[in-house]
DNA sequence: AACTACTTCAACCGCACGTAC
DNA sequence: CGTACGTGCGGTTGAAGTAGT
């Protein structure tokens, strides 16, 4: 389609570039047809002679019949681009500006329910058009997404969705408290150490109450955040026996996930579960995910937000608290530093800012990655290790559990500097990132990690001596064999995690010696052998040797 | 001040659906 | 029943604005 572009003086005194629909080509069979033969059809924006034309005519004839206006009227525009115009800035009652708190909330509430149902969601808020929710939505995604948070904030949570009656009948999949062994069981002996270390975590966690609802949501975000939104997808999950039965690929990590989950509707085909089960995770996470990574973060500061936040179940809304959101991007005029010194535990922006940055320029990598994780573009131990550094640059120091379970000695390195402004990967790329690291403090984490089941339980000891917002980390020492089975689980060759083929297949068949934890990743790799499931991009048939053994 | 990168949002496009003929 | 037309919806695009260098 061509379009012969001409710059013409609107009434309002502005110059605008409109673009003339060539005749030849004017909308054939679209529902925006031109006006008779030769004659061409206006697009562009409107000026404000037009916008009177048509609102003179909705006057007289009301909405509707779009296409008789530009037969009744001088107006040269198609009855789509009237309808459009109308709807979304002439018609009154219409409501400009940003969203409020409580607009965004239910914009968001009501993207978990419906998904990308933006008329319908326009019509739950008055004065809003479904362009503006869907403009909204797309730029909470972006934002989101490059913060690596997940798409719905843990207030958002399945249990609390009252589900529209088109998708009750969907295999939507809840965190029951009472089942929350459901998930841990799976063979799994050292779900119970798991459990207790969920539950140990709790109480040091005021907002936690639940940990299996947390890791349930943290699964969310995890899933959502290693896709990168890919899907956009409402937390509508089918159970992992409709999962393992369909074939169907995991949807965490996977880089195709818009063609596993492509709507809220998908799930409406999918028969109802005989066995009602049920939790928020995905069988990716239940059954083989590290679906402690996020929690950990969550459990090492519990009194912090933003990253965790996303994961982190709490009672109260976020929104009214922090406004994690802003209309657009923008920063804090106050310092990063004095934010961090003032309310250590809310600093969105800057950790936005370090966060994006770190998503931006990752740190360099020294790791073979093998081939199936290759493609996942998850990098959940990164996002973990980035945020328990950004914390600990807060000065939060904390003991979570026992030390006994302690290994796995993560030596970052971290940025004195404190302020990570919007143009922080710019600095990066431009190399100032490494001139700001001759002045770098260590910061020593140990993090034990428990391979359990697909997840990690945790005990940290976290010791923090300088503040810093970007950081970059060194050497990840790694001692256990299930840290290296949890690290081929979670990184993506982004920290340095120094690791060999030889390693890991050490790793695994101390793991699988008789381990319950082994036996039951074989027998879930077995049991579901017929299938091909993949992390992304990987299906199980090309798994690492944990799948193969 | 100039340039660049990025974000926002108005508008367009194609498709689907309902209805009239 | 088939076709044309009108309308609505969701995805995408690109100009304008903004912020950073």
């Amino acid at each position: 389609m061509s379009y012969t572009t001409t710059t013409v003086d609107s009434d309002d005194g502005m110059h605008s570039s409109v673009h003339y629909e060539s005749p030849a080509s004017a909308n054939i069979g679209n529902g925006c047809r031109s006006k008779g033969k030769g004659s061409v059809l206006k697009k562009g924006p409107w000026t404000s002679t037009e916008d009177g034309i048509l609102i003179n005519y909705v006057r007289k004839h009301g909405e509707g019949n779009w296409n008789a206006v530009q037969r009744h009227t001088s107006l040269a525009r198609c009855g789509k681009s009237c309808r459009l115009r109308w709807a979304n800035h002439l018609r009154p009652n219409l409501k400009k500006g940003a969203f409020s708190q409580e607009e965004e909330q239910l914009i968001v509430e009501m993207h978990a329910k419906m998904g990308n149902k933006w008329a319908q969601m326009a019509e739950h808020l008055p004065g809003r058009t479904d362009n503006e929710i869907k403009n909204y939505w797309n730029t909470r995604i972006k934002r989101r997404r490059r913060a690596g948070l997940p798409l719905y904030p843990p207030e958002i949570h399945v249990e609390d969705l009252r589900w529209g009656e088109e998708y009750t009948k969907s295999n939507i999949i809840r965190v029951d408290r009472r089942r929350r062994q459901d998930f841990l069981q799976l063979g799994s002996s050292k779900a119970n150490d798991l459990l207790d270390e969920l539950n140990f975590a709790a109480s040091l966690l005021p907002d936690a109450s639940d940990l299996s609802d947390l890791v349930g949501c943290n699964m969310l975000g995890i899933g959502a955040s290693s896709s990168w939104y890919e899907s956009y997808m409402p937390p509508i999950l089918p159970s992992p026996k409709t999962f393992r039965e369909s074939g169907a690929r995991f949807p965490i990590c996977s880089s195709n996930i818009k063609h596993e989950f492509q709507s809220p509707e998908h799930f409406q085909n999918v028969a109802p579960q005989k066995n009602p089960r049920s939790c928020s995770i995905s069988p990716c996470d239940v059954d083989h995910l590290p679906y402690g990574s996020q929690y950990l973060s969550d459990m090492m500061f519990p009194d912090s937000h933003t990253l965790t936040d996303g994961m982190l179940l709490t009672s109260k809304p976020l929104f009214g608290a922090v406004k994690l959101e802003l209309p657009s991007f923008q920063y804090s005029e106050t310092s990063a530093f004095e934010q961090w010194k003032t309310t250590p535990s809310s600093p969105h922006s800057d950790l936005l800012d370090s966060v994006d940055a770190y998503i931006q320029s990752p740190p360099s990598s020294q790791v073979e990655v093998s081939d199936c994780f290759s493609s996942c573009d998850t990098g959940l131990l990164d996002m973990l290790l980035h945020e328990a550094k950004i914390k600990t640059g807060a000065k939060h120091s904390l003991l979570l559990s026992s030390s006994e379970k302690s290994f796995g000695s993560i030596t970052c390195t971290t940025d004195a500097t404190q302020d990570v402004p919007r143009g922080s990967e710019t600095q990066i790329k431009s190399g100032k990132l490494e001139d700001s690291q001759k002045n770098l403090a260590n910061s020593e984490i140990p993090i034990p990690m428990q391979l359990n089941a697909g997840g990690i339980s945790s005990g940290i000891v976290v010791k923090s001596e300088e503040l810093d917002q970007v950081w970059e980390p060194k050497r990840v020492d790694i001692t256990r064999p299930d840290v290296l089975l949890a690290s081929s689980w979670l990184d993506h060759g982004c920290f340095g995690i120094v690791r060999d083929s030889s390693s890991m297949s050490n790793a695994l068949a101390l793991l699988l010696g008789g381990d319950d934890i082994g036996n039951s990743y074989a027998a879930v790799g077995s049991s579901s052998g017929q299938a091909p499931r993949g992390v992304g991009s990987c299906t199980w048939t090309n798994m690492p040797p944990v799948w193969s053994l």
